[in-house]
DNA sequence: AGATAATAGTTGCCTTGACAATTATTGCTG
DNA sequence: CAGCAATAATTGTCAAGGCAACTATTATCT
């Protein structure tokens, strides 16, 4: 083996900058990150539940729809999470009184404690991967990186 | 629904900076623009058959397990990656002369052809992210995200 | 009002990827 | 050199997620 692909990459010109391949890799070590933490932690959670409940204890109830959307997740994959979820008593599904096609999904008392936990998890990651950056700095990164999901999202 | 999901963020300053919620988001967005760009040039490639084929194009010839860790994809599964490349006639899989175990990975001529063009498609991907960026702010962008990631590589 | 379109959620089917076990080969150690 | 550990690739099995079809309910249009 003649290379070293852990190291930093030897500055390249012609190269245009790997941004998919450095975003990909920041993601999926994050993800590894977050499910050791929440491992470690006595948590048996798939990145998937972390996820539907750190969204539903930040922004309150709102409807299975909203939520799937939220996470860029399929409606039909999406039931199968909530079930998982309201089995292990985190959450319920609440028929709404205004429109019997949708659910209100709320967290339950445990859910809510679940949560408060778990999004320790998520930013003991964020720090580790952050630690060393200045407040300037993330504020810099936000806003470079607000851009470009801003530029990916427009349509053409 | 009260919500607008799409407008950028409300300024939070006790939410820590969302990272993990940014990449997450541009990483998908990326991952459907460069699909977006395949399908719309007449190739029919999944996300990873384009990863592998833009890894060898790249760096040349290298073992399975190399290419495999390279995109930090289990064995198993990268296998059947291969399985499909080959048999699209992409690449071929050429025992080694000193080591019977391994198999060195080689792009087949129309492979080689076909890596430049699905390479335009993931450069105007990117272009789209970066358009409004400037050369010095893609450098910072990009040492900003270096550091994160080797962060996040480091051992506890 | 009645027909039709649109929306919310669920289910079935299929593909993709992760993990463990397996086979073949090579390196190491006494 | 024999025996054992390590490595490379493959295969089987399973869970997660995407997509399309379906049901139930609500909105729209004439």
């Amino acid at each position: 083996m003649s290379r070293q692909p852990g190291s930093r990459a030897v500055p390249n010109p012609a190269a245009p900058f790997q941004l998919c391949s450095l975003i990909g890799r920041i993601r999926a070590e994050l993800v590894v990150r977050i499910e050791q933490e929440l491992i470690e932690h006595g948590f048996e959670l798939s990145f998937s539940q972390y996820l539907a409940l750190k969204k539903l204890g930040a922004e309150g109830p709102m409807t299975a729809g909203e939520l799937a959307r939220a996470m860029r997740h399929n409606p039909g994959a999406f039931t199968r999470i909530l079930d998982k979820l309201e089995q292990l008593d985190y959450l319920r599904r609440v028929p709404d009184s205004t429109d019997r096609r949708t659910l209100r999904i709320e967290l339950t008392e445990s859910g809510r404690t679940l949560w408060k936990r778990i999004n320790a998890c998520g930013e003991r990651a964020a720090e580790r991967a952050l630690h060393d950056s200045s407040d300037k700095q993330r504020a810099q990164l936000h806003a470079l990186l607000s851009r470009v999901l801003d530029n990916l999202r427009a349509e053409d």
